[in-house]
DNA sequence: GGTTAGCACTCGGGGCGTGAGAGTGCTAAC
DNA sequence: GTTAGCACTCTCACGCCCCGAGTGCTAACC
């Protein structure tokens, strides 16, 4: 007991592996787990009484919890905390698992949506729990080409195709009667302004355009307001659109069996916001980051973990990829999995804004 | 009991106000209703036991099931049936709430697929149950504008504008290093080829090219082929994208508290397949048509409602909005919010396409 | 003849005690 | 330091019983 007080820090090798086998019996059983059945299971070369000890020292260290007296342990956070850093060491993905996963991606056809989708998708059903992917954004956009389109009598369409991908549209109302001449007229004009322009470019436009005499046509002017306004909302958001899939196999679990906790999860992912706040922790390349329970910010994520890794390249375009599942969760094969599919994202934005 | 063998069709009217007081109760409470609470609730103007007779009666007749012989009653799907056809002559939603949808309404970007966003999420906060709405698609469509991009070394962006509204991006692997000049020449080319066409159109004109001498640029020749196929792809589809808000509203529903059969339902919505095939049922304007339980030909379904009501005009652009709940739904304020909705979308459907 | 009061009957749910089983913590021996 | 042994604790499943809600039936009533 003295030696624990001593050594906060690094667990001996024994505490460790039966640590260790207590969360890997648990993750797969989702029960507490009991000196006897590791020892059985596990052949520690020790009696269940010694694990008892161990264990005993685990919990007052807080890796341990358990649920009544005479119940089994099962791990804290901190437990799987102490866990995911011993594994983190890359282990590549098993070759198989490689070859469905890429299998899988050589399906999609380059509608660049479907892509993020996919790799969702892809995630979920290789650790069976929920896959999530952003779409990749550059950390400021440029117009690439700029269109307005008769959408109707009273209507046009703004097309605004940005820098590095991501398609705008938008819908704009007509003051008054046009034909698809001055349209296109109109479209030229805008494009000969804005082609190229950053947000802070398309702002300065703006500002000519309003001071300008004659005055600007109306429907021009506020058909560039409205891209400036779009930019820049583009460059204000960190994350793109989140695609998750797969949500129904964390559903599945018991632990979310009374749906009471898995529908505020529901409702954190609705909002792009959580997943923004993470991306400055998600910073060098083919690091994997663990959030683990109450290590999440947001208190409705205190009862899962996030398996994130970034891709893309820093200062261009950069998105998320991971695995939203239970606490209880295959830490080591999610953590293989996200980093080989960030991978994968890489090497394909790679391939697109070389 | 003769006389009901007689006249299987209407109801009398004391047991049509016994059989709606018996869904309305349990609407409210979701427990079996019993002929003790429904006489001091409902002031029925009988004593319960001429109520029991009256609920044999229907429960012989197949409106209502009692789960264990001494418990209340509750409506079948064939009871709502009945009820929801009693209401179906339009009654208008509460002043009140019109306002508010209204304004929520008058929120929104035009940006068009925030719109379906909105309408869905607005019919979920109205009716408390989830809103579903379908992106409104022309029976056919044609090519607005198009225009190829580069979006890196390799790769070059296909955007496609159609008419009446949606932009279609795919991505193009390149097969040899392109300048953006040549770029813009394919382009023009694409544009002077395609424009206006329909798929029919669009597929003859990719025989011409592929029969043409000298043959055609090949990325040219590959950018019409995808375009025809997303033609296609679009006229093929019933319904565009499918957007639901609010499915937690309906997790929350005490029958669906083991989530066994809320992650069925999911399921089915996910693809845009089932929507899709309501649609022939669903043909003119402001007709709410109910789908209760049993009703709905996927097996998955068979515990929810749905309430929908297309929207737009017949042979143009169409879509659908409505809700999904569990059957034991409030029809009436679930009917009125639909019909009003639908009526909105309307509105903004003829000021688009007029 | 339809309606009502009265009453016996039925069934599910909640509270309670019990026993089995799993697992612990402690002590004493190795 | 490790292990065997053992008493203790707590949960869970089962069976039991009783209560209450609600029915269905019959006989009286207007």
């Amino acid at each position: 007991m003295a030696r624990r007080k001593d050594r906060p820090g690094p667990l001996e090798p024994r505490s460790e592996a039966i640590l260790r086998a207590i969360i890997e019996e648990y993750v797969a059983t989702a029960q507490p787990v009991g000196s006897q059945a590791l020892v059985t299971r596990y052949r520690l070369g020790v009696s269940p009484a010694t694990v008892r000890n161990v264990m005993a020292e685990l919990e007052a260290e807080g890796y341990l919890d358990h649920p009544h007296t005479s119940a089994g342990r099962l791990p804290t956070d901190k437990g799987y905390r102490l866990y995911v850093e011993s594994i983190t060491e890359a282990v590549a993905l098993a070759p198989v698992e490689q070859l469905m996963i890429r299998h899988q991606f050589g399906q999609v056809e380059f509608a660049s949506e479907q892509w993020f989708r996919l790799a969702a998708a892809t995630l979920a059903s290789s650790t069976h729990v929920a896959g999530i992917a952003t779409a990749a954004k550059p950390p400021s956009c440029r117009v690439r080409r700029i269109d307005l389109v008769s959408a109707g009598p009273r209507m046009a369409s703004l097309v605004v195709v940005l820098a590095e991908g991501p398609v705008k549209q938008v819908l704009l109302a007509v003051d008054q009667q046009r034909d698809d001449e001055t349209l296109e007229l109109l479209s030229r004009a805008l494009s000969s302004h804005l082609t190229g322009r950053s947000a802070a470019g398309a702002q300065r436009v703006l500002g000519e355009l309003e001071g300008a005499s004659p005055p600007t046509d109306g429907l021009l002017l506020r058909a560039v307001e409205r891209t400036v306004r779009l930019m820049r909302d583009y460059d204000a958001s960190d994350v793109e659109d989140v695609f998750s899939e797969g949500l129904l196999n964390v559903m599945d679990a018991p632990e979310f069996s009374r749906s009471e906790t898995i529908r505020r999860i529901f409702g954190v992912l609705q909002d792009r916001v959580y997943l923004g706040d993470l991306m400055p922790q998600l910073t060098r390349d083919g690091v994997v980051r663990v959030f683990i329970g109450s290590e999440n910010a947001h208190i409705a994520m205190h009862d899962v973990s996030l398996v994130l890794a970034p891709y893309g390249r820093a200062g261009r375009a950069v998105g998320v990829v991971g695995v939203l599942g239970p606490t209880r969760m295959a830490y080591p094969h999610a953590i293989s999995t996200v980093r080989y599919v960030s991978g994968l994202m890489n090497e394909l934005v790679d391939h697109l804004y070389a």
